[in-house]
DNA sequence: TGACGATATGTCAGATTCGACATATTATTT
DNA sequence: AAATAATATGTCGAATCTGACATATCGTCA
């Protein structure tokens, strides 16, 4: 490893289902916020990499700038669905898509 | 290719956003719906090869046997997230689902 | 055939997420 | 520093999704 940037994991405001709060989430839970994040990062990083504002992608999403930021934080309400199309939006293939999913230094170009 | 079925994509009762009717899916909507029937189809995959019934897996999940009927119909109207945390469910790791999204003969055992 | 377990389908009220908007914060350029 | 562009943060009504439930269909076994 070594573009992991510490992975932070910060959990804002996470809901973090029922009683388990914020310690002691379920492996599947981490799993699940992992893989938000991963997908997060690659949105930012693909977007940026292709010169592209929030504002712009928002626009051929039809959504709006600000959920955009939302997306790239990994904010609590944004759901998968959302990432994915965008990523998708920016061009990427289900190749590339899996690849940020299954982690291990995938960041490759777009 | 040979496990694909024939890739029906069925696209039952698809809202398919605005204009665009039935025909006209964008190239990005397609790889959406594909997807989310891959996705659909590994976690029946899944399921059945590790013996639990509809029900079992709803309760592990704090959910309801109709609902994992719809993922595994890839129905309208359920999310990526929904399907995706039930895959982590029955045990699906990040590489076994990146390898779901990506395709390409890689329904292997559990 | 009838009973039984599993899965499919339809509906609905409550919960969550959506896009939109206002506004703050952070670069970047002059 | 002021202006400008880009991004972050908060809120809200409308739209969508969820779990639960009822009920129908299917498959299998006695």
């Amino acid at each position: 490893m070594r573009e992991e940037k510490k992975k932070r994991l910060a959990t804002k405001g996470w809901k973090v289902g029922s009683a388990s709060a914020f310690l002691g989430l379920s492996k599947d839970e981490e799993t699940y916020i992992e893989i938000r994040l991963r997908l997060a990062e690659g949105l930012k990083n693909r977007r940026l990499r292709r010169g592209r504002t929030q504002l712009g992608l928002a626009k051929a999403l039809h959504s709006s700038q600000s959920r955009i930021a939302k997306m790239e934080a990994s904010a609590p309400g944004v759901t998968l669905d959302l990432m994915i199309r965008a990523l998708l939006a920016l061009g990427t293939s289900k190749r590339e898509l899996a690849a940020i999913i299954a982690g291990g230094s995938s960041a490759r170009a777009a």
